[in-house]
DNA sequence: GCGGATCGTCAGGTCGTCGTCAGGTGGCGC
DNA sequence: GCGCCACCTGACGACGACCTGACGATCCGC
C-alpha cells in the first residue's frame, strides 16, 4: 500500500509501538508529538492520513482537526481512549472521517486507512502524481501536464515515461525499458525504443534538441532529468 | 440533511426502529429485507448510503458488499453483531467504508453517515447533483441541463453520464463501463459503448466532433472532461 | 394495433498509433 | 583526423480502436 500516514500521539511508548505495527503493516509512518509539530510537518511533508490521538499537551486534539479540515481534505482518523457516544459525534463533527477508540489493533487501523484511501481515490491506492522537472504525471487520470498545460501522450509513451520517472534519476537500461514497457526479452539492436523516445520528447521537452527530461546515458539507456 | 438512505436488515423489529431512529435524525430512509431486496431497490431507487447487516437470510451480506462495491462506489456501512477484529477486516476489505458494532446508537451512526457523506461531496451535504462542465446532472430524474437549458436522456445514457460524473476526471475503463452500466462481465469487444457514448454526446456536447464533457482516452475508456 | 422511444447489432469509414526502415549525426577510441 | 557504432530523425504502411449512420427488435402508452 504505501500510504504514508502521520502519527499525532504525545505519549511517546504509545507512538512508537503504533508507529512500528503500522509499518509491519505496509505504512509509511512519520510522527508528531503534539499538534502544534503535527501542523508543522504537514508544511513539509506530503502525507495521505493523520492519526490523531485527542489528549494533547498544548493546542486541544479537536482544534487541530479542525484546523485539518478547514486547510484541506486529508482523510483523518482519530485515536481517542474516550468512548462515550456524545465523544464519537464530537469528533466526527470536528471533521474527523472515522473514529476509533483504544486499544487499538493495528491490523483493524490499517484496514480502515485502506478503505478510507479507498474512497477517496477509488482504488486503495493514494492518488499520487510523478513529476519530471516540470512535467507532471497523474497515472489515474492519463494525463501529462507540462507547466500546467496538458499534454496528450500515447500509451506506450506514457508508460515509458512512467518507468523513467519511477526510476527516480537511476539510469533505466535499454533492455530493462524493452522488457517492461514491450515485454520483449530482446536480445541485439533495435530502433523501436529510440523512435518512442524521440517521439516522447517532442512532446514533454521544451526543447526537443536539448533534452533535459529523458537524458540519454550512452552505451546504457535513459534516465529521467534530475530538476535540482 | 435529507440523505437518502437504504437499510438492509431482516430483522423486522430492528429494522423499523432503527428506520424511525434514523428518519429522527433527518434521514430519508428505504428499507430491504434481504441482499437481493436491496439489489433490486438500488436498480430503480437513487440512494446515497447503504447500512448493510451482514446476518441476512439468502446471499450473504459480505457477498452483497462485494456486488455493491463491483457495481459502484456507493457508500457502505455495515452493522453487524460480531466484533472480531477479523470480522471488521474482512468487512472493510469487502468494499465497506465503515463498520460499526451492535448495540447500535443512532445518533452516533448518523454523524458517521455524515462524515462519510462529507468525504464524498465535500460538503456534508448528500450529493443532489454532478457536473461536467456545463452540465448539470440532477440524479432524481433522467435529466441534465447544459447551460440552463434542459436536455432529456435515457435511462443508458443517464447511467454512463453519472458514471463518468463521479470518476471526477479519472479514467474509466470500457470494461468497467460495461460491468457498471449494463452489468456485463468483459464481452470481448463490443460496439455498445460506442454507440451509447455518441448518442449521449449528440445530446451533451456543444460540438458533438469537438467532445469537452466526454473524452476518449484511446485503449483504455474514457473520462469526464475537465473543465478548467 | 399503431406509433414513438429506446436499445442492441452491424458494416463501413476514419484516424491515431505503432513498428520498421534508411539515412544522418555525433561521440569516442584509435 | 578517421572510422565505427550508438543514437537520432523523418517518413511510411499496416493495423486496429474508435466513430458513424442505418436498421430491426422490443417495450410501452394511447
Amino acid at each position: 500500500m504505501q500510504a504514508r500516514l502521520l502519527l499525532v500521539e504525545d505519549d511517546e511508548r504509545i507512538r512508537q509501538a503504533l508507529g512500528l505495527a503500522l509499518a509491519d503493516e505496509g505504512c509509511d509512518v512519520v510522527e508528531a508529538a503534539s499538534g502544534e509539530e503535527a501542523l508543522g510537518r504537514l508544511g513539509t511533508t506530503p502525507v495521505d492520513v493523520v492519526l490523531l490521538d485527542l489528549m494533547l499537551p498544548g493546542m486541544d486534539g479537536l482544534d487541530v482537526c479542525r484546523t485539518l479540515r478547514d486547510r484541506g481534505d486529508l482523510p483523518i482518523i482519530i485515536v481517542s481512549a474516550r468512548t462515550d457516544t456524545a465523544d464519537v459525534i464530537e469528533g466526527l463533527e470536528a471533521g474527523a472521517d472515522d473514529y476509533v477508540t483504544k486499544p487499538l489493533v493495528a491490523s483493524e487501523l490499517a484496514a480502515r486507512i485502506r478503505a478510507l484511501l479507498r474512497r477517496r481515490h477509488g482504488t486503495g491506492e493514494p492518488r499520487r502524481s510523478l513529476r519530471v522537472g516540470d512535467v507532471e504525471i497523474i497515472p489515474d487520470e492519463d494525463v501529462v501536464r507540462r507547466a500546467g498545460r496538458e499534454v496528450h501522450l500515447t500509451r506506450t509513451e506514457f508508460r515509458l515515461l512512467v518507468e523513467l520517472a519511477a526510476a527516480e534519476g537511476r539510469v533505466v537500461t535499454r533492455e530493462e525499458l524493452l522488457k517492461r514497457v514491450w515485454g520483449y526479452d530482446y536480445f541485439g539492436d533495435t530502433r523501436l525504443l529510440d523512435v518512442h523516445i524521440r517521439r516522447l520528447r517532442r512532446k514533454v521537452e521544451r526543447d526537443p534538441d536539448e533534452p533535459e527530461c529523458v537524458v540519454t546515458v550512452r552505451g546504457r539507456g535513459y534516465k529521467a532529468g534530475t530538476p535540482g
